[in-house]
RNA sequence: GCCGCCAUCGUCUAACGGUUAGGACGCCAGGUUCUCAUCCUGGUAAUCGGGGUUCGAUUCCCCGUGGCGGUACCA
């Protein structure tokens, strides 16, 4: 068998789509699996839709996730170019190809007849299709129109009666009626080819092994098949893949949510995360195993075991695999992960002051974004919280007040040397039990004096990072309030 | 309308025709020297409906129902 070779072709629109990360994930597995290349093409033929720079988005998300093509638009390869609006000539010279072997024809038809056709069809209960009016042009008129340069689409003739049975690797033997298809146009009026012939082209041209792409295309695969049948070429394996998925189980877009992987880079998502995510959407290894690097994806995963319904993108569990990789992560690591969401002004604090901060709410963060707010407490002069707060169940203001100066005492004794958590923690819980009191009573208030919240982590972390001083600033502001 | 596809806990998903229908997320409860988080333990929750086939259907077949996709000079 021949060598693998899959791509990832996915249209410039401004952004790179979370539904598309997937497909191109599940192709570079299918490549990567088979020690296949794996390239990049840009489907650029919409020119209403052209943005630009758009390209940018698609080659930063894919070098985010990890996901590497060895040809494409910005890194070449032996079958460019790679960017189908600079493929105009090719396509057109296999539209024409087509139309000389009686497969294809001109199409004189404004856009307004074809509505009007569409309209009349709709009314009448039919099928919307081309009625083939200029394939009885006569070879006359053709010459005639195209020397007086009337605007022209070439369409695909489509057999009649004729079932084309697509072979699909995730689903199977799927058979469609040619009657029920329309003669599609191939190429454009403004000289560009439409989906359907440039894919076809281009996978061959390519030497596209696999064609990966998502549900929706399982429809238009006959006209595919169909169109390698008329060239003459080999028609590449299929493989399509189930459909992302809205809350409301419609396909994942735009406004019900966000779709872009730009947006959950900048909430802090990691790479890794999304990956195994992305990957366990439509897809298990069959085992109980369900944290995977890229690398094991590579190794286990099997287009056998991809299934055919759609997967909602429950965010709900990417938060849970957010937060266990940002566990997994080195505190140097996530030091530097962290740092593009930090406010300028810490920085005064230093390097080490932060990286001890980011430690204790390392085990706390779901995305890289909730650090900011979840140590703001540390770069405060002052703390702004209700004085209630520092309440614990039944005690009295007064009694609160009094167990913080308590607490005061106990760590004024403690030398600055000794200012770790551990000797605080001892210096304190000795205190308390000697006493026979309630560490509760002592302990809350003294977080809530540290840390102005109802959550942080504990007194004697926080304040060994805050240091002696401050610490016992905090405690007499405290003691202020009640 | 027409064509096609799909259907297991709320979500992602396991289950050669024979399992107490399993796991993960979420949620709930308990434990882990104050809170939160982490971690551990336990719990909650599902085979769309109706017919077949079979000794036995989540699994195979048919019919419903529901959902989704397609039906463009968009991809």
């Amino acid at each position: 068998m021949s060598k693998i070779r899959t791509r990832f072709a996915p249209s410039p629109t401004g952004f790179l789509h979370i539904g598309s990360l997937r497909t191109a994930l599940y192709s570079y597995l299918l490549a990567q699996k088979n020690g296949g290349d794996f390239i990049l093409r840009l489907e650029d033929t919409d020119m209403k839709r052209f943005v630009e720079g758009a390209s940018e988005a698609i080659y930063n998300g894919l070098k985010w996730a990890g996901i590497k093509y060895s040809e494409g638009p910005d890194v070449g390869g032996d079958f460019g170019p790679y960017v189908q609006s600079q493929r105009l000539e090719i396509y057109k010279k296999y539209a024409l190809e087509l139309v000389d072997k009686g497969l294809a024809y001109y199409c004189f038809c404004d856009s307004k007849t074809l509505e009007e056709m569409r309209q009349e069809q709709t009314a009448k209960k039919q099928a919307p299709k081309y009625d083939r009016r200029c394939l009885k042009l006569s070879k006359e008129e053709i010459a005639q129109k195209l020397s007086d340069n009337t605007p022209f689409v070439i369409r695909m003739k489509m057999p009649t009666d004729r079932v084309v049975e697509i072979d699909d690797l995730v689903w199977g033997k799927v058979s469609y009626n040619t009657n029920d298809l329309d003669d599609q146009v191939l190429l454009k009026s403004d000289g560009y080819p439409t989906y359907h012939l440039a894919v076809v082209v281009d996978d061959h041209l390519m030497k596209i092994s696999h064609v990966t792409r998502t549900e929706e295309w399982l429809p238009s695969t006959p006209k595919h098949i169909l169109l390698y049948e008329y060239f003459g070429w080999e028609a590449p394996k299929w493989a399509h893949l189930p459909l992302l998925l809205n809350t409301d189980r419609t396909k994942m877009s735009k406004r019900k949510g966000d779709v872009a992987v730009e947006d959950y880079i900048k909430k802090g998502y990691l790479p890794e995360a999304m990956i195994n995510y992305l990957a366990f959407l439509g897809w298990n290894p069959g085992t109980e195993k369900e944290i995977y690097s890229m690398e094991e994806l590579i190794k286990d995963f099997d287009l056998k075991k991809i299934h055919k319904a759609g997967a909602v993108f429950d965010i709900e569990k990417l938060d849970y695999l957010n937060g266990y990789y940002i566990r997994q992560k080195s505190l140097d690591e996530l030091m530097k992960l962290c740092k593009s969401f930090l406010a300028k002004e810490w920085e005064a604090k230093g390097e080490e002051y932060i990286k001890k901060v980011i430690a204790l709410e390392q085990e706390r963060l779901k995305k890289l974004s909730d650090i900011s707010e979840a140590i703001e407490f540390f770069f405060a002069d002052e703390l702004k919280y209700e004085p209630e707060l520092l309440i614990w169940k039944k005690l009295t203001a007064e009694q609160i007040k009094k167990n913080l100066e308590e607490v005061s005492e106990q760590l004024e004794k403690i030398p600055e040397k000794n200012w770790v958590n551990d000797s605080l923690e001892e210096a304190m819980i000795t205190y308390i039990k000697a006493k026979e009191l309630k560490t509760g009573d002592y302990l809350w208030p003294m977080r809530v004096a540290l840390t102005g919240r109802k959550a942080s982590p504990s007194p004697f972390d926080v304040a060994e990072v805050l240091g002696k001083e401050e610490s016992l600033k905090r405690i007499k502001f405290a003691m202020n309030l009640l």
